[in-house]
DNA sequence: AGCACGCCGACT
DNA sequence: GTCGGCGTGCTC
């Protein structure tokens, strides 16, 4: 019998990250167990705080003195034995503590003190008889017999138009009876159908390789509009027949409402949808829903891959390349790795699916870590669009100084003359997007930020996008006073009026984040022009992802290299995906599409390969990259990111960080440290900022050391100083 | 992270 | 002689 328990304290303190013990009372013998949430006294006052239960122990060896657990939360525990090894593991590799790897497992309403919304329905109880004879009492007996336990006392008021005084002296009365029910938050709505399609042969062969092969992880490498989600939605199907469970993660469940509405339509009320706006309660519902086994599959953003299924048989990681997999809060984690760890805990099986594998991904199913599909048709027959590469350098030589090249503007004249639709995609939202001196080459900086400021048309505003710092329009320049102050690079918005000049009949519709700010304007934008109510859509990477409209036959990439001139190890990889995404929306329906790609780099082989379509070359090419440079997957990254609004204690700081990591470093030859130097961006909301980073093999026992050296060295300024280490992070700006 | 303890200066 | 400033160190 357990009387001792490991407990982890609900603090945020990495002092405190480590099990405390604490002594069972004899009450709860027995009826606690790993995952537990309890109550403990903690510190000298004694003070009850949240406490989670990780270790049991039979009896104490210890010497210190020992306090009592409180008391339990909940009649059940809030994570598994087996999420237990998930947590040590995700602790050891992102160098996180107990506390951040436990919280990802539970909704925040179960801190809040959440319970199950319960609702008082009414039902009939004696009959109407005596003074309750009338005719009014008898046709609210009537209602409330015709739509028993269906409302409350206020909603049967609402919807009848009954008496609400009436309703209560019945209540008091008995002739109408109240009774607790728990219901759920979530609203029930009923989907248009989704029915099976019928598979080609390559979607057959890829489901029937996926269930019967011995291997865990697959990759799921087929070209935009090859058929994927039907695929999952097949292998979910059988996941269900097996009495198994599922989840897809998407990369921001808002950007694929199609994907979201065909699984809802397939799967109904066994389905639950994990998006950022749901509340508290509503999420806290379907959590519970799923560990109590009432639902069997789930879809959701990263996060959803710590849902609590009993008997989980499938993951499914969509477009897996998407950057939005990788968390920037603690635990720092990659949903790709937390669900290969899942299967190979569990047993389940891993899919991830993409027509542009990262780099990581594609390496390791060569390597035969993963087992590798390939889709090489559309699912229904359609042709892949046909790319061309314009060359800028040359329109700006035959004396074209629009941002449209000739060939795009004829292919836009073209299409809106055969009522086609076309997507023009450029990854730069506002209107100009920087201004500049053009006496002093003064660029206008954010005053928080080190990023030149943005001109928005709309507000008619200087805009910074890190911090939303708004300036007024200058008239002047702020370091030299001339009046030559200029607006250059071209945003979104910029496009958009530019379409305007061009073709003033065009129906345009801007589609970033400045328009899909308001709550279902993403929706609206959407539906605009699925229904062929807007004849150009403009939009930033939003445009690249997921949409399928038949009616699209022209792409126009306006400037394909601004993804590729960031200092990022990742950009020419970033670069190749955004073309060969935002390519795939042209040409899905009958018609052949056309994808024109503007660019001042046209040699470069990122863009040369997307625009043939051929993943095959651009890995061979950016792999060997990789393996010179000693970049990922040939290496680890392990970033320490720094930042403090006072500069000098920082760089004092940082500069002692380093040296004494450089010089434990000494024996170790396979790692390379650099830094410590400021960040790329230097500085955002006046916090400036500084990073080392460590490149080469990163075990357990060197991350460890270094996570306890970095904050054993802050302990004195760690008021004035954020720390922040990541391991494999998305980017180094 | 909190919180109590403790050791100094300004005040009734 | 007391109130309260925040530096220090511990939390099963």
């Amino acid at each position: 019998m357990y009387k001792y328990a490991g407990i982890i304290v609900n603090n945020a303190s990495i002092q405190l990250d480590k099990p405390f013990t604490y002594r069972l009372p004899v009450s709860m013998y027995g009826k606690i167990d790993i995952g537990y949430r309890v109550k403990v006294p903690f510190g000298m006052g004694n003070k009850k705080i949240d406490g989670f239960i990780v270790e049991l122990y039979d009896e104490y060896k210890g010497t210190g003195r020992i306090k009592e657990i409180a008391e339990v939360c909940e009649e059940f525990p809030l994570f598994t034995e087996r999420d237990l090894i998930l947590i040590r593991e995700m602790r050891e590799k992102y160098l996180c503590t107990y506390l951040d790897c436990i919280k990802v497992f539970i909704p925040t309403g179960v801190f809040k003190g959440m319970k199950n919304k319960r609702e008082s329905l009414v039902y009939c109880g004696n009959m109407p008889e005596g003074k309750f004879s009338k005719e009014i009492y008898k046709n609210i007996y009537k209602i409330v017999k015709n739509n028993e336990g269906i409302f409350t006392k206020s909603g049967l008021s609402r919807e009848f138009n009954l008496s609400l005084s009436s309703i209560n002296t019945m209540i008091k009365n008995q002739i109408l009876l109240v009774q607790d029910k728990v219901i759920n938050r979530y609203n029930e709505r009923i989907y248009a159908q989704y029915l099976p399609k019928n598979l080609n042969k390559e979607q057959q062969a890829a489901v029937t390789r996926v269930l019967s092969s011995k291997k865990r992880t697959f990759l799921l490498h087929g070209v935009t509009g090859s058929g994927k989600t039907e695929i999952y939605m097949h292998l979910v199907s059988e996941m269900i027949n097996q009495d198994k469970e599922a989840i897809i993660l998407v990369p921001e469940i808002a950007l694929t409402p199609q994907m979201v509405e065909r699984f809802k339509g397939r799967f109904g009320k066994d389905i639950s949808v994990f998006h950022s706006k749901l509340s508290d309660g509503e999420r806290y519902d379907e959590w519970l829903r799923i560990k109590m086994g009432k639902v069997k599959v789930a879809i959701g953003a990263r996060s959803a891959v710590f849902l609590p299924f009993n008997n989980l048989g499938l993951i499914v990681i969509d477009e897996e390349h998407e950057g939005s997999y990788k968390s920037d809060s603690n635990p720092k984690y990659h949903a790709r790795e937390i669900g290969e760890l899942k299967c190979s805990i569990s047993g389940c099986k891993l899919v991830l699916g993409s027509a542009t594998p990262s780099m990581e991904t594609y390496y390791r199913s060569r390597k035969d870590e993963i087992e590798l599909i390939t889709l090489t048709n559309r699912a229904d027959n359609a042709e892949l669009p046909e790319v061309e590469i314009v060359d800028m350098r040359e329109e700006l030589l035959n004396n074209n100084k629009s941002i449209f090249s000739k060939k795009l503007q004829e292919a836009i004249e073209d299409r809106l003359k055969k009522k086609e639709q076309i997507i023009l995609f450029l990854n730069r939202r506002g209107f100009s997007t920087f201004v500049s001196c053009r006496k002093c080459g003064y660029v206008f900086k954010c005053n928080n930020c080190d990023i030149s400021l943005t001109y928005h048309s709309e507000g008619k505003k200087l805009m910074c996008h890190y911090c939303g710092e708004k300036q007024a329009v200058p008239n002047k320049c702020t370091k030299c006073g001339s009046k030559y102050v200029k607006y250059f690079g071209v945003g979104t918005e910029k496009i958009e009026q530019e379409i305007k000049n061009y073709f003033p009949s065009a129906r345009t519709l801007r589609m970033d984040f400045d328009t899909t700010r308001g709550k279902n304007s993403y929706e609206q934008i959407y539906n605009t022009f699925r229904d062929e109510k807007a004849d150009i859509l403009i939009g930033t990477q939003m445009v690249a992802k997921g949409l399928d409209f038949k009616n699209v036959t022209l792409v126009g990439v306006i400037a394909a290299d601004l993804s590729l001139n960031l200092p990022d190890f990742r950009s020419a990889e970033r670069t190749f995906q955004l073309i060969t995404q935002v390519s795939g929306r042209a040409g899905r329906g009958e018609k052949k599409g056309v994808v024109v790609v503007q660019t001042y780099n046209p040699e470069n082989f990122s863009i040369r390969y997307a625009a043939s379509n051929d993943y095959e070359s651009f890995y061979t090419e950016e792999i060997e990259l990789r393996e010179n440079m000693e970049y990922p997957p040939f290496s680890d990254i392990l970033l320490i990111n720094m930042s403090s609004k006072n500069e000098n204690l920082l760089i004092k700081s940082i500069q002692n960080v380093g040296i004494f990591l450089k010089n434990r470093l000494e024996e170790n030859d396979k790692i390379n440290m650099l830094g410590p130097c400021p960040c790329e961006i230097s500085k955002i909301k006046e916090l400036y900022r500084w990073q080392i980073i460590f490149k080469g093999k990163i075990d357990k026992e060197f991350g460890e050391n270094i996570r306890k050296t970095v904050y054993e060295l802050l302990k004195d300024v760690y008021n004035d100083i954020r720390v922040s280490i990541d391991v494999n992070p998305n980017s180094l700006l």
